[in-house]
RNA sequence: GCCCAUGUGGCGGAAUUGGUAGACGCGCCAGACUCAAAAUCUGGUAUUCGCAAGGAUGUGAAGGUUCGAUUCCUUUCGUGGGCACCA
């Protein structure tokens, strides 16, 4: 009997199926536990290697405390809105929801083969009008509550009505806007318009207006990984900045809460200091300077307030050490304060700065900046500081302008020193003048009034002093900024909102939910408004109804749509009651399951998925639809399985501008460089580079191109020379690469390979076996569009599930990433097969005995104590192991037991039967085949773990290390209870350390009891 | 640039709390079985000196703390991930 794994698999997972085994109910005595995985998103590319990981990860959790008598719920899911499916639609001209439809099946396949635990009866997808109602649902609560600063919690925007008809805002300062300050009487005179645009200031769900990135030649917004090097990722075209009216979520105001909920979840320690990051929070102050002139050293008799300039900094100890201030390019005030000297060049630096993404500025390491020509004035010394402009400096962040200090900041003392501005030393020895020095410890200097206090004691006196001559005021500051809500696109949650001469109209409950039109095409709106304001059918549907006041202009529906976070930020309740068409999820069964007890996903998810769903479970929590604010109690990140790219090379397309003006580009040109000569060819086609040509031109002028990683024959010895199969590209891949082919020695053309001879650029047909275009291989994300894609399908088909899911254990622990590779999956098979053999021989058939084993030496031999060890030295193992997610090294324990078990031809039913059991949770397929082979009737994934005793693997002696000066020497066998007095004569009678200590005595004998021996000489 | 992670044999990795570095698996070498192959089994396998016994070196690099460091600290280099519209 050999161990066939395909029928067996196919056997179990349609018997699990039929029988309902994975079924989860909403009432038990058994104690709960909810395992998650992060939702996917249905790729059209299906199920890659690196998915399971995490997937399996679960599995085996979820089914470990199955075993252990829980009742576990371990759903899954699809994120089904997302751009991929709509740009699959533009170019194809397929539905969304259909491609959609079909990933999804495509995925549940895959995964169903790979004999997963799932309840399926519990599967959401968020493009579902049944599960998106409550998200729109959701969305409402959000929009009609604002958040209580003295409650520190969400609460209803219709109290917040009553609270300003009864003292107006003063005891609640706009969040929106702080200029907004208002009695009741005021605000009963404010306009129904204005009441409603001063309530968006307050609702967490608002309006508001922010910048997207425009492509006039798409006619479309795009996502920042569409734009490259500041021009479109497909086709290049120039990519602009575009404010545009936008949904956000007030999660700033949750800042605080999110800060102090880390201390509650058990996250690790890098993820909670990546939020705790991205959220920011600093202490300083807001100063404000009046914009002077170079000479005089009294504020311009004009000013107002377009001639001050606020600043934002965390350390105002400094303020007597700026030497220039720098705001960012977009700022407001620049146009205000530039002179006309200044003018032309400040305005080219703009240019600039507009064609470059935010990322790109941050990681700028080269020094740019403008002087505006404007002198901003300290008003603690009334010293003209020079006002410039640069790209370091972005708008969104405190109030977009900083005052200098290059003796103390880094980047401004690179500045200063880069443009030559003279710097002040307020912190005496303590700056070397050859680089900045951030310390707080310092005695200040040069600092009229603080000269001689320390550095963090001046802090607070210049923020009172800032606060008493009204220049300023203290400051709790945040990184984060208000998450942007909206999607100029189609696939996506349509917003249950109706805009009436410039009011936002919530639809009642009763119309939820508010479904996606039908479309015909997918192509943007005017102005970049999302497709849906094509539909006019659809945007004018609620025209006339009731809700909507009669009078003024046509009511029309919101014509964006949310973002593919929107239904994931509360996805996790929706399984607790999937069904339910009265509610989001019952409040009794979300207080059943309570919070997600192991959650599993990627660090790629640290702050956006989990800040927002984080910030959702609050808001729900907040407004009593449920009873926890944390949403998921313990995470464990998975380590992503990484593909091996395949790279060659195209020239970069730059932008310039000729001398009409106009655009003109590089990198797609009619002629080639090889070997540093020129070719021409049609300008149409893709120029390829191969990797060795890209060595001896300035890389930056290439970048990478992604290579199916079918065509590429690898080598194994030097992984930047493999070789490109360009025959089979062209077959294959006719209309991507169908390309030029730039090698060292010439280039392939339409297949055929051109070399120089004399001097012209003929066809080379005798020397075409020499030509190689070589390709490197890259380790990256593992993902459809760098063609790198290892799909688990064929594994499967070749090893079975079983093994599969126990190599991607064996491969390395899950939190740590790993490029794929399959060598070594044989191991594993092997160790399956060896554990089929322990039941069955291949010729006797089944060799499994019911004889017991025992502890007593004389009755049963040596060997059966021998087993019971082996048992239960692998029970604690496993046990251990799986607990604290090791599940690489639990996977070696089972070989490591499987392999003793052999050594000892141990067939007794006794020892092998909870080996099986503790094998389901990695391993169910042939667990379950062998538990019914040994006549049991009911399923193995009910049984019960085994459970540990120490009585059988308890050793009298141990062989201890012993070290002389911490190099280890010899080992002595010694008795497991002895004391260091009894070691010490034992120790220096033996041989080895006689002979190391040459008739010497000992400095110190350190013994640790259980571990090791070392002597010091 | 900033934030986070990570670096150990030919390869994936183990060493859980500062205590025998290299478990387990792959690969490779040798052997058994076989007409042969597959499968299976046995032994070996960090580097280096040595016939051996036994030494020396060794966890990206350089320092430090310690009786003892893959583990803790400092500096530094490489790689991967994130940086707000991919999900």
């Amino acid at each position: 009997m050999e161990y066939k794994f395909r029928e067996i698999e196919k056997k179990w997972q349609t018997h699990w199926k039929e029988s309902n085994a994975y079924k989860v109910s909403n009432n038990s005595d058994k104690p709960k536990y909810y395992v998650l995985d992060m939702f996917p998103y249905p790729s059209g590319a299906g199920l890659h290697v690196g998915h399971p990981l995490g997937y399996i990860a679960s599995d085996i959790f979820a089914r470990f405390k199955r075993l252990k008598g829980f009742n576990v719920l371990h759903p899954m899911g699809y994120d089904a809105f997302g751009l991929p499916a709509e740009q699959y639609a533009i170019e194809h001209g397929i539905h969304p929801a259909i491609s959609t439809e079909n990933n999804i099946n495509n995925f549940r396949a895959q995964l169903d083969k790979i004999g997963f635990s799932f309840d399926w009866d519990r599967e959401v997808k968020t493009c579902d009008p049944k599960y998106y109602k409550w998200t729109q649902w959701i969305f409402l609560q959000l929009f009609n509550s604002y958040f209580n600063r003295f409650t520190q919690k969400a609460e209803s925007i219709s109290q917040l009505i009553s609270t300003f008809e009864t003292e107006g805002n003063i005891n609640f300062p706009c969040p929106g806007d702080a200029s907004i300050e208002f009695e009741k009487d005021l605000w009963k005179s404010f306009t129904d318009e204005y009441q409603q645009e001063v309530l968006m200031h307050y609702r967490l769900a608002y309006c508001g207006y922010g910048e997207v990135n425009w492509c006039e030649a798409l006619g479309t917004v795009l996502a920042n990984d569409e734009v490259v090097n500041g021009v479109s990722e497909r086709g290049g075209h120039p990519v602009v900045k575009k404010k545009l009216r936008q949904w956000y979520l007030r999660i700033t105001e949750y800042a605080d809460r999110l800060l102090q909920g880390l201390q509650t979840v058990d996250f690790s320690d890098a993820m909670k200091e990546m939020q705790t990051n991205w959220i920011g929070k600093s202490t300083g102050a807001e100063i404000i300077f009046n914009i002077g002139n170079r000479e005089s050293s009294i504020a311009s008799p004009l000013a107002t307030s377009a001639s001050r300039l606020t600043i934002y900094t965390t350390r105002p100890d400094t303020i007597f050490g700026v030497d220039f201030m720098v705001v960012s390019p977009e700022h407001e005030l620049v146009k205000l304060i530039t002179t006309t000297e200044q003018k032309a060049e400040v305005e080219k630096y703009i240019d600039y700065v507009n064609s470059r993404s935010e990322r790109e500025r941050m990681a700028e390491k080269k020094i740019t900046g403008c002087f505006t020509g404007a002198y901003a004035i300290n008003p603690f010394n009334a010293k003209p500081i020079p006002v410039w402009i640069s790209e370091y400096v972005l708008a969104g962040y405190g109030t977009g302008a900083i005052m200098a200090v290059p003796c103390g900041d880094e980047r401004d003392f690179k500045f200063a020193k880069h443009f030559n501005i003279p710097i002040t030393n307020i912190i005496g020895d303590h700056f070397n003048g050859e680089e900045a020095n951030d310390t707080k410890e310092a005695k200040l200097s040069n600092s009229d009034f603080l000269n001689g206090v320390v550095m963090k004691d001046a802090i607070e006196l210049v923020v009172n002093q800032i606060e008493t001559l009204g220049i300023g005021k203290k400051k709790i500051n945040y990184r984060m900024r208000d998450a942007a809500f909206s999607r100029q696109r189609y696939w996506g949650e349509p917003f249950p909102i109706i805009w009436k001469d410039g009011v936002a109209i919530p639809i009642p409950e009763s119309e939820l939910p508010l479904q996606l039109p039908e479309v015909k095409s997918y192509s943007p709106g005017l102005e970049g408004e999302g497709p849906l304001s094509n539909i006019h059918d659809w945007i004018y549907q609620y025209e006339d109804a009731d809700f909507i006041p009669p009078s003024g202009g046509k009511g029309v529906l919101e014509t964006n749509t949310m973002p593919g976070y929107a239904g994931s930020s509360w996805y996790f309740l929706r399984y607790m009651d999937p069904h339910n068409a009265e509610t989001f999820c019952n409040r009794k069964v979300s207080d059943y399951w309570n919070q997600v007890d192991l959650y599993i996903g990627g660090t790629e998810h640290a702050v956006g998925h989990l800040l927002y769903s984080r910030m959702w479970t609050k808001a729900l929590y907040d407004l009593g639809f449920i009873g926890y604010d944390e949403p998921f109690k313990k995470l464990l990140n998975q380590g992503m399985i990484q593909g091996v790219s395949q790279i060659a090379y195209v020239q970069k397309i730059e932008f310039k501008e000729n001398e009409k003006g106009e655009e003109a580009s590089r990198g797609e040109s009619n002629t080639i460089f090889v070997n540093g000569q020129v070719a021409s060819v049609p300008e149409a086609k893709l120029q390829l580079y191969s990797s060795e040509v890209i060595n001896e031109y300035n890389k930056d002028h290439f970048k990478p191109y992604n290579i199916p990683i079918e065509l590429v024959s690898l080598n194994s010895a030097n992984p930047k020379r493999n070789e490109l199969n360009i025959k089979e590209a062209l077959k294959k891949y006719s209309n991507r690469l169908n390309a030029i082919y730039i090698t060292t020695t010439g280039f392939n053309y339409n297949g055929n390979w051109f070399i120089k001879k004399e001097n012209d650029w003929v066809e080379d047909i005798y020397n075409e076996a020499n030509q190689v275009f070589y390709v490197e291989s890259e380790v990256e994300k593992m993902s459809k569009s760098k063609y790198n894609v290892e799909n688990p399908d064929e594994i499967i088909a070749k090893y079975g599930a079983d093994t599969f899911r126990m190599y991607e254990m064996f491969l390395g622990p899950v939190e740590q990433s790993k490029p794929w590779d399959t060598k070594g999956i044989e191991g594993v098979h092997r160790f399956l097969k060896k554990l089929w053999r322990l039941f069955y021989d291949e010729v006797k058939g089944p060799i499994w005995t019911e004889s017991a084993p025992s502890l007593s030496e004389r009755a049963g031999g040596e060997a059966t104590a021998e087993e019971l060890k082996t048992l239960h030295k692998t029970i604690k193992k496993i046990e251990d192991d799986t607990e604290r997610f090791s599940f690489n090294t639990a996977v070696s324990a089972f070989m490591v037991c499987v392999n003793e078990l052999a050594d000892l031809k141990c067939n007794k039913r006794e020892v092998l039967e909870p080996v099986l059991i503790m094998l389901v949770p990695y391993a169910p397929h042939i667990a379950e085949e062998l538990w019914k082979a040994l006549g049991n009737s009911n399923s193995i994934l009910d049984a019960a773990f085994p459970v540990f005793d120490a009585k059988y693997v308890a050793e009298s002696s141990k062989e201890y290390p012993v070290s002389i000066n911490g190099k280890l020497r010899t080992t002595i066998s010694l008795d497991i209870n002895i004391s260091q007095q009894e070691v010490e004569p034992i120790v220096l009678a033996n041989e080895t350390v006689q002979k190391w200590l040459e008739g010497k005595a000992p400095k110190k004998i350190i013994f640790v009891k259980g571990k090791m021996i070392n002597v010091v000489i």
